[in-house]
Formats: C-alpha cells, structure tokens, sequence
DNA sequence: TATGAATGAGAGTTCATTCAT
DNA sequence: CATGAATGAACTCTCATTCAT
C-alpha cells in the first residue's frame, strides 16, 4: 500500500524486502503444510477414491478454489503429500537403525522400519503406488519424480549399507535393495487387500524370516 | 402344423428346442466374451480409472446401455474378467509345470511362468488388485470371492507342491507359496510403476535368484 | 492493515462483517427462490413427471449442476417447494378471513380462499399431494413432514376456528377440518383433470354450496 | 396362406373364416386380459412409478417386446386397465345396492360401496388419476374418455337415482353425483396420502357423515 | 488472500420402444 | 406369435477447475 521509500533507510530497506519475501515464503509453506495435512487426513480416512478436493479444503478451513492458490491441481497435493510422506518414512528408518548398533542390528532395524511403516500407514502405500501408475504428468514431473526416487533409495540404503558391511559384495546389495522392497510392497498389498487371509499367514513374520535370509546371506558374504 | 410322429424321428422335437436353446446360449456366451475382450481393451489402455462402460460399450460396437443386456453392473464386468483372467493364468502355470519333468523343473516352471504371465500382461495385475481392494459388494459377492481365491491358489500350489516334492517341510511350504506370491507382486508392481528402473535391475532377474534360493532351501530340506 | 479503533467507530468493523454476511446471504435467498420460481414454473408447464432438474436449471439460466449448490437434492426443491406454497395458502386464507368481519364471514370467507388458493394455482395442489405420496425420504424428512402439517392445519383452522364460535361443538368442528379439506381436494382434482366437465357442474359452486351447508350446521349447534 | 377354394364347399367357407377370425379375437382377448392382470397385479405391489413394462411382461410370461402385439404402448395399456377397473367399479355398486332395497338403503349402499372400492384399491385411484392427469394422447383417446366418463357416471348413478326417489329434485341430484364423488376422491387421496393422520380421523366414518346428510336432504327434499 | 458461484464434462443406470428373426 | 437384441434418450448427481470480486 504505502510505497516505502527506498533511500530513506537506505541500508534497510533491500533485507527488509528480503525478510518480507522470507515471512511470506514461511507462512506460504505453513499454510501448504496445513492443507496437507488436512489431505493425509482425508486419504487415511477415505482412502483415495473417496478422496476429493471439496472435502481436503473443508478439513483445511478452505473452500475448494482456494487450495489453487497453493497447489496447481489435485494431483500436485498428491505429489506433495508422497514427498512429506516419504520424508517421514526416511525418519522412521533412521530411527529404526541407529548409528550406535552393530551393522546386523541395523540391518534388521532398518528393514523392519521400513515394512512397518507401511504396515502402520497404508494409505502412504496407496498413494505412492497411484501416484506412480496413473498420476497426470503435471502432477508429478521428471524433477519431483527423480527427488521422490532419491529418497526412497535413501530410506533402502540404511538397509543395504548395513548388508554391505555385514560383508555383502556391491552387485548384490543394490540387487537386494531392490528385491525387499519388492516383497515389502508385495506382502504390504496382500495385507491391504486382505488378500493375505486366503494364505493364513503374518506378513510381519514373513517379512522378518525374508529379512533374516538376507542377513544371513550378506554374513555369508555370497550373492 | 405336420404333427410329427414322435417315433418316426425320434431325436428331432424335443432336441431342436435344445439345439436351438443351446445355440443362443453360445451366441450370448460369444458376446458376453467379446464385451469382456474390449474391457480388456480399455483396460489395457487406459487403465481401471480411465476404463468407463460407454467407451467399453463402444469397442465392444455397442450403446453404453446394451451392455446391461450381458452385465448386471460396471463391476460385474471387472468380476467377470477377473475370473477369466484366473483361467488364463491357470493355464499358463500348467503349461509352464508339465508333469514329464523333474520336481525342482517344476518348481523353477511354475514360478517362472506365474511371475510371467503377470510381467506380460500387467493390467490383468492391476485387475486383481483393484477388484480385491475395491470392488463394491454387488460385484464381488462372497461366493466369487473364495471362488476367484480359490483359483489363484490353484496357481501358485503348482509352485508348492514341487517345493513339498524336492523336500520342503509343511509350514514352510505353505509359507512360501505366499512369500513367493507377495515377491511376484512386489517385483510386477516396481516394473508396472517404472520404479524398478531407478534400482537398475532387472526384475526378471530377481525373480530367477527368488526361485533358485526357495528351490536350494527346498533341497536342503529346510524352512 | 489500518486498525480501526474500536471505540472510535462503534458500529463499523464487526458491522462490515455481519453487512457482507447478510448481504450474501441475501443473494443467496433470492437465488434459491429465484429456483424454486422456475421449478415452479416448469411444473406448471410441464407437471411433476415432466419436470426434471436440468429443464429447471436452465430456466433458472443454470447448468444442472449448479442447482446443487442451493438444494441438496431434486425431491429438496420439491419439499422447498411445498413449504412456500403452504406459506402463500396461509397468507391467502388470512386474508380472505379478515378479524373485523362477523363468523360467519370469516366461515366462508376463509374456506372459499382456501378453495380459491387451489383452484388458481393448480400446480401447487399436485405438488403436495405428489409430495405426501411419493417424495424419498432425504427429500421430506419427518421434521419437515411435521411442519408442513403443521401448516396445512393452521389455514384450515382458521375455517374449524370460525365454525366454532359459530356453535359447532368440538369433535364435529376438527373433523369439519378434515371433512371441508377432503371435499375441496376432491373438487379440484375434479376440475383439475377437467373431470368435473363431465358432471356439467361448476366445482366453484360446488364447494360454496358444501361451505353454506357446514355454516348452517354450525349454526344449528350439531354435529 | 393356402387359398381355401370358396366355391368348392359353397354354403361353410364364409363362416368358416368368420370362425377361425372370431376365435382369433377371442384368444387375442383372453391374452390381453391376461396382461391386463399381470399389469394389474404389478400396480398393486408397486404403484404406478414403479411399475415397468419389462415387469410388466415378466408377470405375463413374455418379453417386454411382445406386449407390443397387443397393445400400442405402455399407455394403452394403462388406458385398458383403467377400463377395466370401472368395470369392476360397476359391478362393486351394483352389488352393494339391490333393486330390492328400499330406495334409502340403495342410496347408502350404493355409495358405500363406491367409496369402499377405492378404499381397498387404493391403486384403481392413482390410475385414474394418473391417466387423467398425464397420459399421453395416444393412451386415451376421446372416444375411450367418453367411454370412461360414461361408466364412471354409471357407477355414480346408482347413487344418484336412490337420491332422485328418495325426494330429490333434479338440478340438486346431479350435483350430488358431483359432490359425492369429489368427496371420496378427496378422502381416499387424504387416506391414501396418510395426509389423515394429521386429523386423527376415521375417513369411513368421514364418508358415512356424508352419505347420511345426503340422504336427509334428500327426504327433506331440499337441494 | 480467499471466497463462492458457476461450469462442463462425465459417470452409471433405466426404460419404452423397434425390429429382424 | 413371440423373442431377444439393441437402441437412444433421459435421468440425477459428482467433481475438479475457473474466475470475478
């Protein structure tokens, strides 16, 4: 509104744009934050279908045109919300496999965090794997798509790192990165599908005796 | 009109009701399999979310309404394609696990051509899980439901029952049937989303090492 | 951004508020009602089985759609409906029964408003009774139900009122109410389907020659 | 098909196709009727919305297509029904007033007996009225009207005629023939509607109040 | 910034009716 | 005569998105 002069205060006055620029920034991101929130609210609710941006806005003290001042799209909160997501998922698997126990113990630790917080969390598995499969292409570009990428592969590697120096040679620590998260993902979908009761068995266990087959064979030191 | 003598042609009034009964049958059957084919179809391109019954409808050569005539419902369409892509698989399990050969071929058959079947027609993957997840109750009744579990372990016990003949206990036998069953998911579903490609492997690769480690534990006779 | 002093001007920012809320929710009333205006003349033109919500809409200078914005459902429209014409009956039926006129005026008077309410606007007949008969549940809710009820009693009392303080005694009066609604009803679905035509009969004179004969009834004191 | 010769059996061919013709229109007949009944039968269980042709057809053992061999549209078929009913309207009253009554109990059967026929087929009412009020052109042409109106006067009549003995004059019965049915009319739709539960009355008793003032002006031989 | 009004496309489903067989 | 397949229009309702204010 009143047009400061820049000259008046002349040594102020650039940082003092810049600072508004800054709070701007931080309440832009505190309000983003809020939505997605209001968003993983609805999803662990509703799931993704029952998901919609009228009722993600109503959580969130907004009318639905207003989330467009945050976000492009729908799709771009789902991207936005696997981002958080798999932040929050590289927490847990940090916190699962502590710097100060033996690199067995992290590897268990970080492979049980891992699968539990999906195991706890299901709707991230949804959203993640929807998102992959049939998110629209403004929805998740190249460049958020590489990030997501990393730090899924940051969260594998607390896991892999360990197996390696349980003794596991390189080919085949990336190999097993990607083979448990396979059976993570698939034993995590036979339990959201329910599908899992047709076999009568826990997928917690089948996921810790896969685990232990691996870290006997990194002890091994064998493919 | 000319009242046939029932002795005279003995095998001509009452069957040629039937034939006639039985030809309708087998034209509503033919139909019933072309509209499933262009479900299929859609789904194939467009996945489950994009898939609507007018553009099946319209593949199919038909109006959005006429598909009532062969389908109750939306879902009873997916049902339907899901039991006939059960078939499917059955068949290519079969194929994949003759009887001629040794016990650990078999096994190293059938996982393979499970794991196959899935890896080359990826919607019928998608089909399963969608269907199982979140098909409504009118589309997915109780009885379909054994009946579609029924099948799929029909499939995967060509697996086990190899695994049992090398010398894997019970419970470990079982056991693996679901692991195994959950890896394949795993591994279809990082190769369907293109998240296998940051890990730069080659999940037909990993479900080979899968297969060999369940067959060298079968062996060893142990859990 | 300029903060206003409270006590500076009383009546000024809170107002502002409370101004604009009222204003929108102005707008707002006129909408709906500026809908149930077309709706109402879409039945007129076209009767209830006729009339369906895009045809509404668009004489409202609406897409179907937006009328979702002001009514839940197409059967809301419809109990809005009904609640406003039963507003207009009662104001018609006051007016026709004036306080300053004798009983027996306010007898007749009140009863041949009623009469008349119906008799020119024919639409609103059907509507209550399609109402009452068939509208789904959501649409007429045992609250609203209870109210319209309520209304409908309160136009016709002010006839059972009059005929009271004409004499009649009390069992005879309420179902006088009952028994001059029925016959009216009668009446103008008679004309309404132009059935009357057939008995050579004016339904006007009809109900005034039942109306002069309740008078005298009350007037004799019985039943 | 085959051109019977009509000279060779001179004095029988004619009426022999008169015959085979008239027994044709007496099976095409008894089919009607029999839809006529299965329409019947689904009004009664479902009402007038609910009622479909598919259901229709159903109940008579067709296909929907085939009621179309005898009857024009699914109007028509309403328009025959509603024929038939005031048949048996007729046959209700008759029965309810014998010649060898005195004139007085004629009168209170013969309307009792009216009203007591709609009261137990509350859906011979909506027909009526439903055709009445919405048919298309097709379904009730002015001569089928005419036809209606007449036997519906018919079944009034009897009424009315025990009035016109009992002492009533002539301007006055006619009218009475009006009033009367315009009353029952306006009690069934409040029975009906349940719309009489709001007045906790009887509308039997409603209705033999009626008759029984009827009657007396009648005696009194007063209009 | 946030609102709320409005849109337009599209969804699944129902139904009376037609017509070749 | 009866069928069954097929049609096309119609229905209510949902939703992401846009835009003036």
């Amino acid at each position: 509104m009143t047009q400061a002069d820049p000259q008046a205060i002349p040594s102020s006055a650039a940082p003092r744009d810049k600072q508004r620029h800054a709070r701007r920034a931080a309440v832009n991101e505190a309000k983003r934050t809020h939505i997605l929130a209001a968003a993983r609210a609805v999803f662990q609710e509703r799931g993704l279908e029952g998901a919609n941006l009228r009722e993600i806005a109503r959580r969130a003290g907004y009318v639905a045109g207003s989330i467009y001042s945050y976000f492009d799209s729908k799709e771009a909160i789902y991207g936005a919300l696997l981002a958080e997501s798999l932040e929050r998922l590289n927490a847990a698997v940090a916190a699962g496999a502590p710097e100060s126990r033996s690199a067995r113990e992290r590897a268990r630790g970080a492979a049980r965090a891992f699968y539990d917080f999906y195991a706890t969390n299901p709707r991230d598995l949804d959203l993640g794997f929807y998102l992959f499969g049939g998110m629209k292409p403004q929805g998740l570009t190249p460049d958020l798509n590489a990030a997501l990428n990393a730090r899924l592969r940051d969260a594998l590697a607390r896991f892999g790192g360990a197996l390696r120096e349980l003794g596991m040679p390189e080919p085949a620590a990336r190999s097993e990165e990607a083979a448990f998260f396979a059976h993570c993902v698939g034993l995590l979908l036979l339990e959201n599908t329910r599908r899992i009761r047709m076999f009568q068995e826990d997928p917690g266990k089948l996921c810790d005796a896969y685990i232990e087959r691996a870290v006997e064979r990194a002890e091994a030191g064998a493919a």
